[in-house]
RNA sequence: GCCCAGGUAGCUCAGUCGGUAGAGCACGUGACUGAAAAUCACGGUGUCGGUGGUUCGAUUCCGCCCCUGGGCA
């Protein structure tokens, strides 16, 4: 069976990895991570990073391709997939996408629009603005130089304003503008299998599995991490679970509030997914509580997808 | 056993001089074009411990009961 490219997609702690390692057993395929964390060298047990053992029987391409100061964005992300897919492909495998970054995702299948990239000088000034005068001044700002993109922004929304001046500086055209010069367009074709948990299951799974990242070393972890002079604000620290981790060695939060909190916010950013991927075209959703007889069900879905 | 204090949203609490109630957090819903595990918006979810009484009307006043905390025995 010759497929396209898959990918597979869900909220946080719903079973994606297991899946996608199955299908690709099943299916002669590589996997390419869609997860902007993974992406980090030396965050391991926090991103749920596949072990040595699944990577070692397959192959797992855009894991371990930064250093924890390196920035990620979705335009990266779809450059260096598209490629591996292409790669993938040539080798006459299945590319399976698998990770829970919805943008990214999106920005691999749907395109994004052509923007020359923003020098980090540029960057780092507006941020610093930012900083200095709060969102709604440089919203204001935002009203008189590019008043389409600022009517679609609220005024607290920091870091969407923080790109629509960003762009302005650094190419001296709006937002508006790039986009409408060069809308986004489908760059590639792929079936996309969704899994789904109840919600409370959902959240006991993220509750469990953060007291288990926990005993296997993850405060440790992130110790290492800053001893080896990692810097707390770099990008990778921006993750869940790791910021809080952070605060606690700095000793401005308490082990078990920096876990609670990790918590939390880990449900949340579930939810957000679900309110993302409920959106996206995902051709069919499977109810991932029971892992037995998963991957077979998704693969008779699949057979009769592509063959009728 | 007696004396205090208290029982209001999932939690901590405010309040109603009698007209069925509101804050923070939790939670829920949504947005999303290069930081996205980011950033942001919207929403009060309730037998006001139970039961009788007074009253046109009780979560509010009165009686009794139950529960929790503290004190005295």
């Amino acid at each position: 069976m010759t497929l396209p490219c898959l990918a597979v997609v869900g909220a946080t702690c719903t079973g994606k990895s297991s899946l996608a390692m199955a299908l690709a057993q099943a299916l002669d395929g590589e996997l390419i991570n869609a997860d902007a964390l993974q992406a980090y060298r030396r965050f391991e047990i926090g991103t749920a990073k596949p072990g040595r053992e699944d990577r070692e029987l397959v192959a797992h391409h855009l894991i371990d391709i930064l250093d924890p100061e390196e920035a990620y964005s979705a335009g990266a992300f779809a450059r260096r997939a598209t490629q591996a897919v292409g790669d993938v492909t040539s080798r006459r495998r299945t590319p399976i996408v698998v990770g829970g970054s919805g943008l990214y995702l999106r920005a691999l299948f749907a395109g994004l629009s052509s923007i020359p990239p923003v020098p980090d000088a540029v960057r780092e000034s507006v941020r610093r603005r930012l900083e200095a005068e709060g969102p709604e001044r440089l919203h204001r700002d935002l009203r008189e130089r590019d008043p389409r993109t600022a009517e679609t922004l609220h005024h607290n929304d920091r870091q969407r304003i923080a790109r629509a001046y960003e762009v302005l500086e650094a190419t001296g055209r709006t937002l508006t503008s790039w986009r409408e010069d060069s809308p986004s367009t489908p760059s590639l074709d792929g079936r996309w299998i969704g899994l789904t948990l109840p919600r409370n299951v959902l959240y006991d799974r993220i509750d469990l599995r953060a007291r288990r990242m926990l005993e296997l070393g993850w405060l440790e972890e992130v110790k290492g991490l800053l001893d080896s002079g990692v810097s707390p604000s770099a990008p990778a620290f921006q993750a869940i679970g790791y910021r809080q981790l952070v605060a606690h060695v700095q000793g401005r939060q308490s082990l078990d509030a920096a876990m609670d909190d990790t918590i939390r916010e880990t449900r949340r950013y579930a939810k957000r997914q679900e309110t993302w991927f409920r959106k996206e075209k995902v051709d069919a959703w499977f109810p991932s509580s029971v892992p037995h007889g998963l991957a077979t069900d998704v693969l008779t879905f699949l057979r009769t997808e592509i063959e009728g």
